[in-house]
DNA sequence: CACAATTCAATTGTGCACAACTCATTCGGG
DNA sequence: CCCGAATGAGTTGTGCACAATTGAATTGTG
Protein backbone atom coordinates (compact mmCIF):
# COMPACT_ATOMS: atom_id res chain seq x y z
CA UNK A 1 0.00 0.00 0.00
CA UNK A 2 1.11 3.75 -0.54
CA UNK A 3 2.33 5.53 2.18
CA UNK A 4 1.06 8.72 0.00
CA UNK A 5 -1.14 11.15 1.87
CA UNK A 6 -4.16 10.34 0.18
CA UNK A 7 -6.48 13.16 -1.08
CA UNK A 8 -9.64 11.96 -0.14
CA UNK A 9 -8.92 12.04 3.66
CA UNK A 10 -7.34 14.83 3.93
CA UNK A 11 -9.49 17.86 5.81
CA UNK A 12 -7.99 20.63 3.69
CA UNK A 13 -9.09 18.97 0.49
CA UNK A 14 -12.73 18.81 2.03
CA UNK A 15 -12.98 22.60 3.15
CA UNK A 16 -11.56 23.43 -0.08
CA UNK A 17 -14.06 21.63 -2.13
CA UNK A 18 -17.25 22.50 0.00
CA UNK A 19 -15.98 26.32 -0.08
CA UNK A 20 -15.94 26.31 -3.64
CA UNK A 21 -19.27 24.33 -4.15
CA UNK A 22 -20.76 27.09 -2.16
CA UNK A 23 -19.44 29.38 -4.05
CA UNK A 24 -20.66 28.00 -6.88
CA UNK A 25 -24.03 27.71 -5.57
CA UNK A 26 -23.96 31.25 -5.10
CA UNK A 27 -22.42 32.35 -8.28
CA UNK A 28 -25.59 32.55 -10.37
CA UNK A 29 -27.79 34.27 -7.42
CA UNK A 30 -25.23 36.53 -7.23
CA UNK A 31 -24.83 37.48 -11.07
CA UNK A 32 -28.42 39.04 -10.49
CA UNK A 33 -26.92 41.42 -8.35
CA UNK A 34 -24.33 41.72 -10.46
CA UNK A 35 -21.69 40.71 -7.85
CA UNK A 36 -19.30 38.33 -7.65
CA UNK A 37 -18.56 36.24 -4.16
CA UNK A 38 -15.98 38.39 -2.70
CA UNK A 39 -17.98 41.82 -3.82
CA UNK A 40 -20.96 40.75 -1.85
CA UNK A 41 -19.04 39.90 1.27
CA UNK A 42 -17.88 42.91 1.24
CA UNK A 43 -21.02 44.47 0.43
CA UNK A 44 -23.08 42.24 3.81
CA UNK A 45 -20.25 44.15 6.03
CA UNK A 46 -20.89 47.65 4.51
CA UNK A 47 -24.62 47.16 5.09
CA UNK A 48 -23.95 46.02 8.74
CA UNK A 49 -22.21 49.00 9.53
CA UNK A 50 -20.54 52.32 7.77
CA UNK A 51 -18.65 53.92 7.02
CA UNK A 52 -15.37 51.10 6.80
CA UNK A 53 -12.11 52.38 6.31
CA UNK A 54 -10.46 49.74 3.60
CA UNK A 55 -8.34 48.42 6.96
CA UNK A 56 -11.29 47.52 9.25
CA UNK A 57 -13.11 45.68 5.64
CA UNK A 58 -10.03 43.84 5.45
CA UNK A 59 -10.07 42.64 9.04
CA UNK A 60 -13.72 41.36 9.00
CA UNK A 61 -13.27 39.48 5.88
CA UNK A 62 -9.13 38.81 6.38
CA UNK A 63 -8.37 40.62 3.06
CA UNK A 64 -5.14 43.25 2.82
CA UNK A 65 -5.69 46.04 0.75
CA UNK A 66 -4.18 43.99 -2.27
CA UNK A 67 -7.30 42.36 -2.38
CA UNK A 68 -9.57 44.77 -1.66
CA UNK A 69 -8.05 48.14 -3.28
CA UNK A 70 -9.06 46.71 -6.95
CA UNK A 71 -12.26 45.65 -5.77
CA UNK A 72 -13.46 48.31 -3.90
CA UNK A 73 -12.32 50.45 -7.28
CA UNK A 74 -14.68 47.94 -9.13
CA UNK A 75 -17.89 48.35 -6.46
CA UNK A 76 -17.11 51.91 -7.22
CA UNK A 77 -16.98 51.87 -11.00
CA UNK A 78 -20.58 49.84 -10.61
CA UNK A 79 -22.21 53.11 -8.38
CA UNK A 80 -22.77 51.08 -5.29
CA UNK A 81 -20.01 52.60 -3.00
CA UNK A 82 -18.14 55.58 -2.81
CA UNK A 83 -14.14 56.36 -1.43
CA UNK A 84 -13.44 59.17 0.82
CA UNK A 85 -10.30 60.44 2.33
CA UNK A 86 -10.81 60.35 6.37
CA UNK A 87 -10.65 64.31 7.20
CA UNK A 88 -9.43 63.05 10.64
CA UNK A 89 -6.50 61.27 8.97
CA UNK A 90 -5.35 61.27 5.51
CA UNK A 91 -4.06 57.75 5.49
CA UNK A 92 -7.44 56.26 5.99
CA UNK A 93 -10.43 56.34 3.38
CA UNK A 94 -13.99 55.50 4.22
CA UNK A 95 -16.04 53.74 1.80
CA UNK A 96 -19.72 55.12 2.19
CA UNK A 97 -22.86 53.30 0.31
CA UNK A 98 -24.55 55.18 -2.44
CA UNK A 99 -28.05 54.68 -2.61
CA UNK A 100 -27.96 52.03 -5.09
CA UNK A 101 -25.68 50.12 -2.76
CA UNK A 102 -28.23 50.61 0.14
CA UNK A 103 -31.01 49.47 -1.67
CA UNK A 104 -29.43 46.66 -3.03
CA UNK A 105 -30.02 44.53 -0.04
CA UNK A 106 -33.02 44.09 -0.06
CA UNK A 107 -32.78 42.04 -3.58
CA UNK A 108 -29.96 40.43 -1.37
CA UNK A 109 -32.41 39.27 1.45
CA UNK A 110 -33.14 36.08 -0.86
CA UNK A 111 -29.07 34.82 -1.25
CA UNK A 112 -28.64 32.97 2.00
CA UNK A 113 -31.88 30.75 1.75
CA UNK A 114 -30.42 29.18 -1.60
CA UNK A 115 -27.29 27.58 0.20
CA UNK A 116 -29.48 26.01 2.89
CA UNK A 117 -32.10 24.46 0.08
CA UNK A 118 -28.95 23.34 -1.86
CA UNK A 119 -26.83 21.85 1.70
CA UNK A 120 -29.01 19.18 2.18
CA UNK A 121 -28.01 19.24 6.39
CA UNK A 122 -30.23 19.23 9.35
CA UNK A 123 -30.87 22.23 10.94
CA UNK A 124 -28.19 20.82 13.84
CA UNK A 125 -25.64 19.76 11.35
CA UNK A 126 -25.75 23.50 9.96
CA UNK A 127 -25.19 24.70 13.87
CA UNK A 128 -22.60 22.37 14.49
CA UNK A 129 -20.47 23.12 11.50
CA UNK A 130 -20.60 26.05 11.76
CA UNK A 131 -19.35 26.19 15.21
CA UNK A 132 -16.55 23.86 14.60
CA UNK A 133 -15.28 25.75 11.61
CA UNK A 134 -15.47 28.68 13.49
CA UNK A 135 -13.28 26.92 16.33
CA UNK A 136 -11.09 25.26 13.52
CA UNK A 137 -10.46 29.05 12.13
CA UNK A 138 -9.47 30.49 15.10
CA UNK A 139 -6.94 27.43 15.66
CA UNK A 140 -5.65 27.72 12.74
CA UNK A 141 -5.47 31.86 12.83
CA UNK A 142 -3.96 31.72 15.77
CA UNK A 143 -1.23 29.29 15.34
CA UNK A 144 0.29 31.57 12.25
CA UNK B 1 -32.31 45.74 13.73
CA UNK B 2 -31.27 45.72 10.31
CA UNK B 3 -32.56 42.95 8.34
CA UNK B 4 -30.00 42.57 5.98
CA UNK B 5 -27.95 38.91 6.48
CA UNK B 6 -25.05 39.03 8.83
CA UNK B 7 -21.41 38.22 7.18
CA UNK B 8 -20.79 36.06 10.94
CA UNK B 9 -23.78 34.07 10.47
CA UNK B 10 -23.19 33.07 6.83
CA UNK B 11 -21.94 29.42 6.71
CA UNK B 12 -20.78 30.17 3.61
CA UNK B 13 -18.10 32.56 5.11
CA UNK B 14 -16.92 30.43 8.00
CA UNK B 15 -16.12 28.09 5.24
CA UNK B 16 -14.46 30.08 3.11
CA UNK B 17 -12.40 31.61 6.02
CA UNK B 18 -11.56 27.93 7.39
CA UNK B 19 -10.78 27.22 3.92
CA UNK B 20 -8.22 29.92 3.90
CA UNK B 21 -7.18 29.96 7.17
CA UNK B 22 -5.60 26.03 6.32
CA UNK B 23 -3.87 26.74 2.97
CA UNK B 24 -2.30 29.65 5.14
CA UNK B 25 -0.88 27.17 8.00
CA UNK B 26 -0.19 24.80 4.44
CA UNK B 27 1.49 27.43 2.63
CA UNK B 28 5.20 28.00 4.34
CA UNK B 29 5.17 24.15 4.48
CA UNK B 30 4.14 23.96 0.87
CA UNK B 31 7.07 26.22 0.14
CA UNK B 32 10.14 24.57 1.06
CA UNK B 33 8.93 21.74 -1.18
CA UNK B 34 9.06 24.47 -3.85
CA UNK B 35 4.97 24.01 -4.32
CA UNK B 36 1.21 25.79 -3.96
CA UNK B 37 -1.39 24.35 -2.46
CA UNK B 38 -3.20 23.61 -5.60
CA UNK B 39 0.33 22.08 -6.95
CA UNK B 40 0.25 20.03 -4.27
CA UNK B 41 -3.26 18.94 -4.41
CA UNK B 42 -2.37 17.56 -8.21
CA UNK B 43 1.03 16.12 -7.20
CA UNK B 44 -1.20 14.09 -3.94
CA UNK B 45 -3.79 13.00 -7.08
CA UNK B 46 -0.52 11.64 -9.07
CA UNK B 47 1.23 9.99 -5.95
CA UNK B 48 -1.68 7.80 -5.82
CA UNK B 49 -1.67 6.95 -9.44
CA UNK B 50 -0.39 7.60 -12.60
CA UNK B 51 -0.43 8.55 -15.47
CA UNK B 52 -3.85 10.96 -15.23
CA UNK B 53 -5.47 12.68 -17.79
CA UNK B 54 -6.03 16.20 -17.62
CA UNK B 55 -9.75 15.33 -17.73
CA UNK B 56 -8.94 12.75 -14.97
CA UNK B 57 -6.82 15.09 -12.75
CA UNK B 58 -10.01 17.82 -13.02
CA UNK B 59 -12.71 14.96 -12.58
CA UNK B 60 -10.46 14.48 -9.24
CA UNK B 61 -10.06 18.03 -7.98
CA UNK B 62 -12.94 20.01 -9.54
CA UNK B 63 -11.18 22.14 -11.77
CA UNK B 64 -11.21 22.57 -15.34
CA UNK B 65 -8.55 22.99 -18.04
CA UNK B 66 -8.44 26.43 -17.84
CA UNK B 67 -6.95 26.28 -14.65
CA UNK B 68 -5.03 22.84 -14.98
CA UNK B 69 -3.06 23.68 -18.33
CA UNK B 70 -0.94 26.52 -17.22
CA UNK B 71 -0.40 24.89 -13.49
CA UNK B 72 0.76 21.46 -15.58
CA UNK B 73 3.38 23.98 -17.11
CA UNK B 74 4.58 25.51 -14.23
CA UNK B 75 4.92 21.39 -12.36
CA UNK B 76 6.57 20.45 -15.66
CA UNK B 77 8.70 23.72 -15.55
CA UNK B 78 9.65 22.04 -11.78
CA UNK B 79 10.96 19.25 -13.37
CA UNK B 80 8.21 17.05 -11.21
CA UNK B 81 6.16 16.42 -13.96
CA UNK B 82 6.05 15.28 -17.80
CA UNK B 83 3.44 15.77 -20.35
CA UNK B 84 2.49 13.11 -23.71
CA UNK B 85 0.20 13.12 -25.67
CA UNK B 86 -1.46 9.46 -25.20
CA UNK B 87 -0.85 6.98 -28.35
CA UNK B 88 -4.44 5.98 -28.49
CA UNK B 89 -6.51 8.69 -28.40
CA UNK B 90 -4.36 12.40 -29.67
CA UNK B 91 -6.70 14.23 -27.94
CA UNK B 92 -6.02 13.34 -24.67
CA UNK B 93 -2.59 14.23 -22.72
CA UNK B 94 -0.99 11.91 -20.03
CA UNK B 95 0.61 14.01 -17.34
CA UNK B 96 3.70 11.40 -15.47
CA UNK B 97 5.77 11.68 -12.63
CA UNK B 98 9.40 12.43 -13.30
CA UNK B 99 11.82 10.61 -10.76
CA UNK B 100 12.16 13.92 -8.87
CA UNK B 101 8.28 13.82 -8.85
CA UNK B 102 8.31 11.09 -7.68
CA UNK B 103 10.87 11.16 -4.73
CA UNK B 104 8.75 14.64 -3.44
CA UNK B 105 6.50 12.23 -1.79
CA UNK B 106 8.81 11.10 0.94
CA UNK B 107 9.06 15.21 1.74
CA UNK B 108 5.76 15.26 1.52
CA UNK B 109 4.86 13.17 4.33
CA UNK B 110 4.70 15.47 7.18
CA UNK B 111 2.62 18.30 5.87
CA UNK B 112 -1.14 16.87 6.90
CA UNK B 113 0.39 16.63 10.42
CA UNK B 114 0.82 20.59 10.56
CA UNK B 115 -2.89 21.00 10.12
CA UNK B 116 -4.13 18.43 12.30
CA UNK B 117 -1.87 19.94 15.27
CA UNK B 118 -2.53 23.47 14.39
CA UNK B 119 -6.55 22.45 14.02
CA UNK B 120 -7.22 22.35 17.33
CA UNK B 121 -9.99 20.36 17.25
CA UNK B 122 -10.33 16.32 18.95
CA UNK B 123 -9.62 13.73 16.30
CA UNK B 124 -13.97 13.16 16.64
CA UNK B 125 -14.48 16.85 15.74
CA UNK B 126 -12.25 16.11 12.82
CA UNK B 127 -14.10 13.37 11.51
CA UNK B 128 -17.36 14.26 11.91
CA UNK B 129 -16.23 17.57 10.57
CA UNK B 130 -15.20 15.60 7.54
CA UNK B 131 -17.64 14.10 6.56
CA UNK B 132 -20.78 16.30 7.52
CA UNK B 133 -18.09 18.40 4.62
CA UNK B 134 -18.32 15.22 2.41
CA UNK B 135 -22.19 15.51 2.31
CA UNK B 136 -22.48 19.05 2.39
CA UNK B 137 -19.68 18.98 -0.82
CA UNK B 138 -22.34 16.68 -2.74
CA UNK B 139 -25.34 17.80 -1.93
CA UNK B 140 -24.27 21.00 -2.88
CA UNK B 141 -22.36 20.22 -6.24
CA UNK B 142 -25.74 17.94 -7.30
CA UNK B 143 -28.00 20.88 -7.01
CA UNK B 144 -26.18 22.85 -10.09
C1' DC C 1 -18.07 5.81 -45.77
C1' DA C 2 -19.28 10.75 -44.67
C1' DC C 3 -20.10 14.16 -41.68
C1' DA C 4 -22.23 16.22 -37.75
C1' DA C 5 -21.86 16.04 -32.81
C1' DT C 6 -18.90 15.26 -29.01
C1' DT C 7 -14.65 15.16 -26.39
C1' DC C 8 -10.22 16.92 -24.83
C1' DA C 9 -6.76 20.30 -24.05
C1' DA C 10 -5.31 24.86 -24.60
C1' DT C 11 -5.99 29.90 -24.80
C1' DT C 12 -8.03 34.39 -23.61
C1' DG C 13 -10.05 37.49 -20.47
C1' DT C 14 -11.77 38.84 -15.84
C1' DG C 15 -11.44 38.79 -11.06
C1' DC C 16 -9.61 37.13 -6.48
C1' DA C 17 -5.51 36.13 -3.13
C1' DC C 18 -1.24 37.25 -1.40
C1' DA C 19 3.71 38.76 -1.12
C1' DA C 20 6.64 42.60 -1.68
C1' DC C 21 7.08 47.17 -2.30
C1' DT C 22 6.10 52.38 -2.50
C1' DC C 23 4.49 56.58 -0.62
C1' DA C 24 2.11 59.67 2.29
C1' DT C 25 0.52 60.53 6.90
C1' DT C 26 0.72 60.04 11.76
C1' DC C 27 2.75 58.84 16.10
C1' DG C 28 6.28 58.62 19.75
C1' DG C 29 10.59 59.06 22.11
C1' DG C 30 14.62 61.81 22.63
C1' DC D 1 10.28 70.05 18.22
C1' DC D 2 12.35 66.60 15.22
C1' DC D 3 13.18 62.45 13.17
C1' DG D 4 12.69 57.59 12.92
C1' DA D 5 9.15 53.98 13.40
C1' DA D 6 4.68 52.61 12.42
C1' DT D 7 0.34 52.79 9.93
C1' DG D 8 -2.93 52.92 5.86
C1' DA D 9 -3.79 52.50 1.12
C1' DG D 10 -2.26 51.58 -3.34
C1' DT D 11 0.63 49.15 -7.04
C1' DT D 12 3.09 45.31 -9.15
C1' DG D 13 3.83 40.61 -10.04
C1' DT D 14 2.61 35.67 -9.64
C1' DG D 15 -0.65 32.17 -9.44
C1' DC D 16 -5.43 30.20 -9.00
C1' DA D 17 -10.59 29.93 -10.59
C1' DC D 18 -13.82 30.03 -14.06
C1' DA D 19 -16.43 31.42 -18.36
C1' DA D 20 -16.10 31.38 -23.18
C1' DT D 21 -13.88 30.15 -27.23
C1' DT D 22 -10.78 27.55 -30.42
C1' DG D 23 -9.05 23.62 -32.80
C1' DA D 24 -7.79 18.99 -33.26
C1' DA D 25 -9.17 14.15 -32.67
C1' DT D 26 -12.70 10.86 -32.11
C1' DT D 27 -17.33 8.91 -32.11
C1' DG D 28 -21.85 7.90 -33.67
C1' DT D 29 -25.35 7.76 -37.12
C1' DG D 30 -27.36 7.82 -41.47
Amino acid sequence: MSDAPRLRHQVCFALYSASKAATAVYRPVLEDLGLTYPQYLVMLVLWEKEPRSVRELGAELGLDSGTLSPLLKRLEGLGLVERRRAAEDERRVDVVLTDAGTALSARAQAVPQRLADAAGLSADEIEQLHATLGKLTAALNSSL
